[in-house]
DNA sequence: GCGTAGACCGAG
DNA sequence: TCGGTCTACGCC
């Protein structure tokens, strides 16, 4: 007989361990099993596998409990090797998550071991009301009335017991409704050319090939030709028979990268990121492990790629927040690189026109390798930059959203037959809805946030919860029919640009107008073609975009994200104003950017005018210095959440105090209520640790309180730890 | 994560 | 006293 280590699908901090199962045949571990768990056939992942001369009576007397038989084996083969399966070992303990969660993480849809459904399809559990009879209780009632309105009803938004309950009386019916994701499609010409690098570049290539640092940086502007140095070191390593992983931000922005490493090195290239069917992204997974490619482009989970020849790991745009996962595993990109680079003795190279400051400060310290790409490869200097005090501009009576320099900027361009991109910094910030009366706004009943106006269907919607409710007519507190809708998007900006400017032709390019399948690369070809003149958007803009005719870029409200309450809203509004700004003047005319904001004396602002990395790198070293964060502390994040709001705070006290018990150096601030406070019904507090030395205490200390908490449920609490978080959640 | 035993609660 | 509702427990 086989004892068979199965761990069980549902990632949750309870089942984070393995079950015995025993099974007549041997089993391969690292392949998926089905087994019963408690009368639920569920699908596992075979940790561990030994061989017993034991009975299953015996086995069973000598542990106390029954095991049952594995009911079916899924795989052939094991679906990580050794490397990845110690890696994800270590990446559980290091972000304190599950190991199943990992698992997941690290493996494509498809291969997932924590879905017992069809591949690639996600469902959710829906309600349907079947009979409109009378339910026994009058709360029953009251909920049945609630199902019947209009809209789709999800079992999780209600009371367990009370759904079981009126399903037993075949009043409703709980199904698995699907919801299906946009396949992603997307092929970019890119005009074909043979490349000789410039002295610089070559420079840059030879000396990351001679140095025995893991990790290089490579700071170069945008236009500097960093994609042909990523290629030339990707060819370098394809001679030596070694694969390359090439990762990009968002692989909806970048889709440039893909088809360029497509272009240059046709069947060698996989890639993987979330916008491929399942079934695509199986096949791409699979090449990868038969060794068909050496080459694997893709977003951040892409670092898992299963190459075991790997020689260089390169992530563009490294300063990129999206290279840290915000749902668990909470990991930071750049350090499981670290790991897979120290297994194969493979080298870094991260490249960025704005480098996160503790990237740049490394290389200060000599810890990472550094190189400058200073110019643009078709010589052309950066685009002038002026910056509009808006609080002039009040003064003089303008109350509008645009300056006057920036209308007139504006036609200017129109009338030369040019074009402008438009961007609405409004990150954290949308149109909601206040009574002019009695100055109520209205709140989503489940979270601590204001419900935002959607004309597309004409609701307030909740963008935590999901909760909608059509567009009121009336104070829903004193009955005034006086209601008005406040702030800016995107929509009341294009009214105001086509209203002031007679040539205006504008493409909203944000969220709403984007979300739907392949609507992104139908705008920004419509742009392409002139169809409009004005590209309008948000963040989504920033990046990566690049259109020969674009010679003006205006950016309004730049100072928005400034008043975001984390030590990094510096850092990001640098960036992206540096990113847009190098959005102007790419092709054969000269381009200029205005910026529009009310602090035009910030360094995040007149460093990103003056086009001066290490100007900001310094004043913000500095003030990092002065405020305790880093490159100088590292930071967790401790999250406290429960439905009963005193219980919360408690909880998130009684973790303090065990901090400040360690002695060990640690500052903590808060317990503070999260920057959204109650989500879902959920109250959140959050604690804040800088620490220097003693980390290992303090991962020992915080490992063991998931366990009190999370898993012996010590409270009616839930505790989540981020290491080196990057949102306020 | 989820099924279930048993505690709890309010109407009769 | 009884059924609906809630909550803690433990799964191999």
């Amino acid at each position: 007989m086989y004892l068979v280590d199965v761990l069980i699908e549902y990632s949750t901090d309870a089942l984070d361990r393995p079950f015995t199962y025993y099974s007549e045949e041997a089993i391969t571990s690292g392949v998926r099993v089905r087994v019963n768990f408690r009368g639920r056939m569920l699908m596992g992942y075979v940790l561990n596998v030994v061989e017993t001369k034991q009975t299953r009576a015996e086995y069973q007397n000598a542990h106390g409990f029954m095991i049952k038989k594995i009911s079916q084996v899924v795989d052939q083969e094991p679906l990580l090797n050794d490397e990845l399966l110690e890696l994800a070992y270590k990446l559980a303990d290091m972000t304190i998550s599950p190991l199943m969660s990992c698992l997941t993480t690290m493996l494509p849809p498809s291969l997932k071991p924590n879905s017992s459904k069809k591949t690639g399809i996600i469902h959710l559990k829906a309600i349907r009301v079947i009979k409109k009879g009378e339910a026994k209780t009058p709360k029953q009632n009251a909920l049945l009335e609630e199902l019947l309105k209009e809209g789709t009803h999800y079992a999780k938004d209600y009371s367990r017991a009370m759904l079981a309950s009126l399903e037993k009386q075949g009043l409703i019916e709980i199904y698995d409704q699907e919801v299906r994701r946009d396949p992603y499609v997307g092929d970019l010409k890119v005009p074909k050319k043979t490349i000789t690098l410039t002295t610089e570049q070559q420079a840059v290539v030879d000396g990351i090939l001679a140095s025995n640092k893991q990790v290089s940086l490579i700071h170069g502007v945008t236009g500097s030709g960093k994609t042909e140095v990523y290629i030339a070191l990707t060819r370098k390593m394809l001679e030596a028979h070694k694969g390359v992983i090439m990762l990009v931000p968002e692989i909806a922005l970048t889709p440039m990268m893909v088809a360029i490493f497509k272009q240059r090195f046709g069947d060698q290239v996989a890639i993987l990121h979330s916008r491929l069917s399942s079934g695509e992204r199986y096949d791409e997974y699979r090449r990868i492990k038969n060794h068909e490619v050496s080459i694997v482009v893709g977003a951040r989970s892409a670092i898992f790629a299963p190459l075991d020849q790997l020689g260089l790991i390169i992530m563009d745009e490294e300063h990129d927040s999206s290279y840290k996962q915000e749902s668990t595993p909470r990991y930071v990109t750049l350090t499981i690189a670290k790991m897979r680079a120290k297994y194969h003795h493979a080298k870094i190279v991260l490249g960025s026109a704005t480098p996160s400051v503790e990237s740049y400060a490394r290389c200060e310290r000599g810890f990472y390798d550094l190189y400058q790409l200073p110019h643009r490869i078709n010589k052309r200097p950066l685009p002038p930059v002026t910056i509009v005090n808006m609080e002039e501009e009040t003064r003089a009576h303008n109350y509008s959203l645009m300056s006057r320099l920036m209308k007139q900027k504006l036609t200017e361009t129109l009338e030369k037959g040019e074009q402008a991109i438009i961007l609405l910094n409004k990150r954290g910030y949308a149109s909601f809805v206040k009574c002019q009366d009695c100055n109520e706004i209205v709140k989503c009943p489940h979270c601590d946030v204001t419900l935002t106006y959607h004309k597309v269907d004409d609701t307030l919607r909740c963008h935590y919860c999901d909760y909608r409710i059509p567009m009121i007519q009336r104070c829903p507190h004193c009955g005034s029919y006086n209601i008005k809708r406040i702030g800016y998007g995107t929509e009341s900006i294009e009214e105001e640009i086509s209203h002031t400017i007679p040539k205006a032709r504008v493409i909203r390019y944000d969220y709403d107008t984007t979300h739907r399948k392949n609507e992104h690369t139908k705008l920004l070809n419509a742009f392409e073609n002139q169809e409009g003149n004005i590209l309008l958007g948000t963040q989504m803009i920033a990046k990566g975009l690049d259109f020969e005719n674009v010679t003006f870029v205006g950016v309004l409200m730049a100072d928005l994200t400034l008043t975001i309450p984390d030590y990094r809203s510096s850092e990001r509004t640098f960036e992206l104003l540096a990113q847009v700004a190098g959005r102007s003047g790419r092709g054969a005319k000269e381009g200029s950017v205005i910026i529009q904001t009310f602090n035009p004396d910030h360094y995040a602002i007149t460093c990103a005018a003056n086009h001066d990395y290490l100007g900001f790198y310094e004043q913000e070293m500095r003030y990092r210095r002065e405020a305790d964060y880093p490159p100088y502390c590292h930071l967790v994040a401790i999250i406290v959440m429960g439905e009963n709001e005193g219980e919360t705070k408690r909880s998130a006290d009684d973790l303090k105090m065990s901090l400040e018990g360690l002695r060990a150096g640690l500052r903590i601030l808060g317990p503070s209520e999260a920057s959204i406070y109650r989500m879902k019904d959920v109250y959140r507090m959050r604690l804040l640790v800088k620490y220097r030395q003693n980390g290992p205490i303090l991962h020992q200390l915080l490992v063991h309180k998931v366990q009190e908490y999370n898993v012996k449920r010590k409270a009616k609490v839930r505790v989540v730890c981020d290491y080196h978080p990057y949102t306020q959640l």
